[in-house]
RNA sequence: GCGCUCUUAGCUCAACGGAUAGAGCGUCGGACUUCGAAUCCGCAGGUUGUAGGUUCGAGUCCUACAGGGCGCACCA
């Protein structure tokens, strides 16, 4: 409603400027918002017709300002902010609508239609079964989950989807590892989380491997030993039995996948993630030949003399890219290429968004230029969200120096802390379930945490410092939330207290209601701005704004007791609109709503 | 070497091409007999990596340079 009033002034403003400047083709008009709200609630800068007019943008300013007070204009107060003509809008008198609004929508409050109708797959994840989810894993699951709720939010029908990498010589290693120094123990013998015993054996591997480098490097005796085993070429092996279906390597892959498996689940539970479709790669590997071996039918592609197959990347500016080997094996790139199609076949979206790091730009740009070769046309709605790394202080991560954080350590590590932190301040008993809430808090924090910045960005994360509970955090949402539920109930215990008494948003005249009224009204348009542009970071910072807002406001200024009661019910009002608003954002963001904390 | 990307306060991050570049953390100092102090208020902290250019207007767009990250496999 305030953006119709908007627009109706920038046509108002519009229609003058041509009349003042004497012609009809002008350059467009930009809407704005002032700095500062005394300023008024929308800026149109006047700069762009200086030139036009041979006078200064304050005078232009002035000038239609004089005559558009002259006539019948939209609702609303002109200002003059030197070279800004802004509008005020008489809030107060906007906000019983504004309220009512949310409290009709509810829980479906902010969102939109833009995207309705459409099917969008959304590809997240993907882990490989030989180890647990660390940070990075993190990042990716919530950027994925919060971007197929934005894109739910805005209408779309979305089907998240996760490719389990649970083939290659990389799952050989930690199978190997497991067979070699195994002695038959499992997850429930050592009580282990099935996750973390398959990656304690890759760990082990790689140890091995560099045992066996040593050796070598050190050209001892023991490399010229019959029984010196090396790791990588026993690994090579593996996997040649593994495709050509032995038996015994099936099964210790079957049984070892599982534990894996079984563990990731739980952290995705425990997460709050959870997915529509699983795809395996060892099903979808071999798909996509047949899609090579048609390009080559429709002369995109090129055999090359030495038997592969390759795709001349020229016309996008690249090299070229084997699709087939020369034994006519298929590639990584070749199974995306089949596990798309598939895909499109399986459910057919309207777009796909892959939501993977940003080291794989390369590939997806390959990938999408050798499927639109291949001439689907849904090849141009296929999106990479590419994200940047999670570095520690240090640098990267890295497995070999075990300086990886683990996702299931962080998490405890971080429910361990909220628990203290509620035991420290006596609230067990008003929060009731203390194990649950404090989970629900490391949630929100590392939710927020890791979904604040913005995607693309690479980020700093210090295991020591980065996740706290003050200040602009996720417990500091979920904590001016439950302030807000404890004054809805108190003012519910008084019963009858306001019974009778009517709201009147024409009583909500101070700065910070204002802006609460003008934030709860624009949250359909940030959910429309986050979805579309797959940025959760815009959610983010638009709820930190409205509790910061909401925190200021509380402090000065009583709510229950307000004065009169007809302000208290207005204001209970404000705040439970205001409620709704951050539930539903924290839906968007994978902060847990809490009642009390 | 080539390509992509990033560089904003001590640190972590914001800022539809628009007005005096903002938050949090950290430092220092204030506010709980008042609806929850996981809070609020204040002080200090900046030549937006450097140099040019486009524009009425540039942290934002373009070019060059410096520095960081990531890619450039018949690995995934």
């Amino acid at each position: 409603m305030l953006n119709e009033l908007k627009i109706e002034w920038k046509n108002a403003i519009e229609a003058e400027l041509r009349n003042y400047l004497g012609t009809e083709t002008i350059p467009e008009l930009t809407i704005g918002v002032p700095p500062k709200s005394e300023m008024g609630d929308a800026a149109f800068p006047m700069f762009p017709y200086a030139k036009l007019a041979g006078k200064a943008p304050a005078l232009i300013a002035k000038d239609v300002m004089a005559s558009l007070a002259e006539k019948t204009h939209p609702e609303g107060e002109i200002l003059i902010a030197g070279p800004y003509l802004n509008i005020r809008f008489d809030i107060p008198s906007l906000s019983d609508e504004i309220l009512s609004q949310v409290e009709k929508a509810g829980d479906s409050y902010g969102y939109v239609n833009d995207l309705a109708g459409k099917r969008i797959m959304v590809e997240f994840s993907c882990p490989n079964t030989n180890k647990p989810l660390h940070l990075g894993h993190m990042r990716n699951d919530s950027l994925g989950e919060s971007v197929s709720h934005l894109l739910k939010a805005a209408g779309a029908e979305v089907l998240k989807v996760n490719l389990i990498n649970n083939r290659g010589v990389h799952i050989c290693k930690s199978m190997l590892a497991y067979k070699m120094f195994g002695n038959g123990e499992t997850p429930e013998t050592t009580g282990e989380k099935g996750d973390h015993f398959v990656g304690r054996y890759y760990v082990r591997f790689a140890q091995w491997e560099k045992e066996a480098e040593e050796a070598k490097a050190a050209n001892s005796g023991r490399v010229n030993d019959p029984s010196f085993i090396d790791p990588d070429t026993e690994a090579q092996k593996m996997l040649k039995l593994w495709e050509d279906g032995d038996k015994e390597v099936r099964d210790l892959w079957e049984k070892m996948n599982k534990w894996t498996l079984d563990g990731l689940s739980e952290s995705y539970r425990n997460m709050g993630i959870s997915f529509d479709k699983l795809y395996y790669e060892s099903d979808t590997y071999k798909l996509g030949r047949s899609e090579v071996m048609k390009g080559l039918d429709m002369g995109v592609f090129k055999k090359e003399e030495d038997g592969s197959v390759q795709v001349d990347l020229s016309p996008i500016s690249l090299d070229k890219k084997v699709l087939l080997r020369r034994d006519g094996t298929t590639l990584y790139m070749t199974q995306d290429i089949g596990t798309a199609v598939k895909r499109h076949e399986d459910w057919p979206f309207d777009s796909l968004i892959y939501v993977v790091a940003s080291e794989q730009n390369y590939h997806f740009k390959v990938l999408f230029y050798v499927l639109s070769l291949l001439g689907y046309k849904w090849a141009e709605e296929l999106h990479h969200l590419s994200y940047g790394m999670v570095n520690l202080p240090e640098g990267k991560m890295k497995s070999r120096e075990g300086t990886v954080v683990d996702a299931d350590d962080l998490l405890a590590e971080l429910t361990e802390l909220a628990k203290g932190e509620i035991e420290a301040k006596g609230r067990e008993e008003a929060v009731g379930d203390v194990a649950e809430t404090a989970r629900k808090i490391a949630l929100g924090a590392l939710n927020y945490y890791l979904l604040q910045v913005q995607p693309q960005h690479d980020m700093i994360f210090d295991p020591k410092k980065s996740i706290s509970f003050n200040g602009n955090t996720g417990p500091y949402l979920q904590y001016t939330c439950a302030r807000i539920s404890s004054i809805l109930r108190k003012a519910e215990e008084e019963n009858g207290e306001y019974e009778g008494v009517e709201a009147d948003g024409k009583l909500l005249v101070n700065d910070d209601e204002k802006t609460l009224l003008k934030a709860i009204e624009s949250f359909p348009d940030t959910v429309r701005k986050a979805a579309l542009s797959y940025d959760p970071s815009i959610i983010a910072s638009y709820l930190y704004d409205n509790a910061k807002t909401f925190s200021h406001y509380y402090h000065d200024n009583q709510i229950l007791k307000a004065g009169t009661k007809e302000l208290s019910v207005t204001r209970l009002s404000l705040i439970k609109a205001l409620r709704t608003v951050m539930k539903n954002g924290f839906d968007l963001i994978g902060v847990p709503y809490l009642e009390s904390m």
